[in-house]
DNA sequence: CTTTGTGAACGGATTCACAGCT
DNA sequence: AGCTGTGAATCCGTTCACAAAG
């Protein structure tokens, strides 16, 4: 009776979330070989990270393994799939169908993981009415309908950066409430929207950073416009 | 006399590094606007984050702000840009040339932010040969030649999955010593190479997690197949 | 008086190491 | 004996708050 009527709702450390479809994923793979179950140490090699981290993780979401033996893998997988909100597909909308949002259109990784596409919006005439991958691209002012006909929650921004902002405001207005953002540029949404993003140059930038320390290790503050000399 | 023949190399915090990369997109927004300079707070609310942590961030790279009026525009983006090795281009390769590879390929974004591509590989004979914005798709067979002529050190992955690990390998063989891989995939590699993943399938999860928290507040464990009620 | 730069306090995440269960 | 689950220790990053500088 100590856990009756309220649904216990543990509090998952945010960097714990994010390693959760990582070992979702390792565990699809194990699965399809036919283990039955896998060791904390297996796990963590499989999805990069370490043994120690895998089965704190893993405790969060509850007690699901067993001493000597390891974790059941589908018992898991349906587990952590639950925890994930994996357990129904999430239709998706993309606004913004240039390139990036063409091929994100097209990308197959997406309904394959369970987020179909369900409606593409972009506000240029020249490419509404055209289909990608079969979905015909809608006037953004359609987002609301759209939305609510597909009963989208996640929202993805491929837009220029100077459109993203207010392609954000309507999709909150249209109930979007998660949304992946891809414009260079930051957004504010109310606190009840989560955001997420990925700036591919950022990313860039950041590997930049340390290859340039391996490259220039013993320079002084000369900075050459030129290309750097060629590696022996 | 302190600091003579070797360069002090200060040790910057890799949350700090992820960050540099944000400030920067701020200041050069601000430099177009002529700004003369700018203070932690503002350049906080361009970039999302908050001032003590901006000033924390600017101090690694050393003291270059003035006490009662700010940074510096111009001379603070050139301190970042020289600390993030921007001050030349670093040319890219990406591998995999699908649906992902041919918009990155396509993607004005890294050209504009000093990554331009400079190759284009894939095992696939019936894309090789074939132009993606102007560059020439080759054979992977060819990356070391490949990488040398372009003096490439920075490459990326858009293979599926399976081709992945083999790929960086190649690419690390043929002198590449960054990698940015969009393959759901764990790949492992010598520590003198950094690497740096982007899953768009895992960045959905992530957001499905929260999402789910939001419309799932009040059941317990029925887990239902079908589609999620409306709200109201 | 304004705004930086930074020690100090705090909090979250990772790792260690071992008790507890099978 | 083998492997999980978890307190305790540690590390890293964030935030606070204020002295120092203009």
């Amino acid at each position: 009776m100590a856990n009756g009527g309220k649904r216990q709702a543990r509090k998952i450390p945010e960097a714990t979330v994010s390693r959760l479809p990582l070992y979702l994923r390792s565990l699809l793979e194990v699965a399809n070989d036919g283990m039955p179950t896998i060791s904390s140490e297996r796990l963590a090699e499989m999805s990069g990270v370490n043994a120690a981290k895998v089965r704190k993780d893993l405790s969060y979401l509850g007690s699901y393994g067993t001493r000597g033996v390891g974790y059941d893998v589908e018992y898991l997988l349906f587990q952590m799939s639950r925890e994930l909100g994996l357990t129904h597909d999430w239709h998706v909308v993309i606004a913004g169908i240039g390139n990036l949002g063409h091929a994100l259109a097209n990308y197959a990784g997406f309904h394959e993981r369970g987020f179909p596409i369900a409606a593409l919006v972009d506000a240029d005439p020249r490419v509404i009415g055209t289909e990608v991958n079969g979905i015909p691209v809608r006037h953004i002012d359609e987002l609301p309908a759209v939305a609510a006909i597909h009963q989208i929650a996640i929202g993805i921004i491929a837009t220029p950066a100077s459109a993203a902002q207010e392609v954000a405001d309507r999709m909150i207005a249209a109930g979007v409430s998660s949304i992946l953002n891809f414009a260079p540029t930051i957004l504010s949404v109310p606190p009840d929207v989560s955001l997420r993003k990925v700036d591919l140059a950022v990313e860039l930038q950041i590997l930049s950073f340390y290859q340039q320390r391996k490259t220039a290790t013993d320079r002084v503050a000369h900075v050459a416009a030129d290309a750097a000399p060629p590696a022996t």
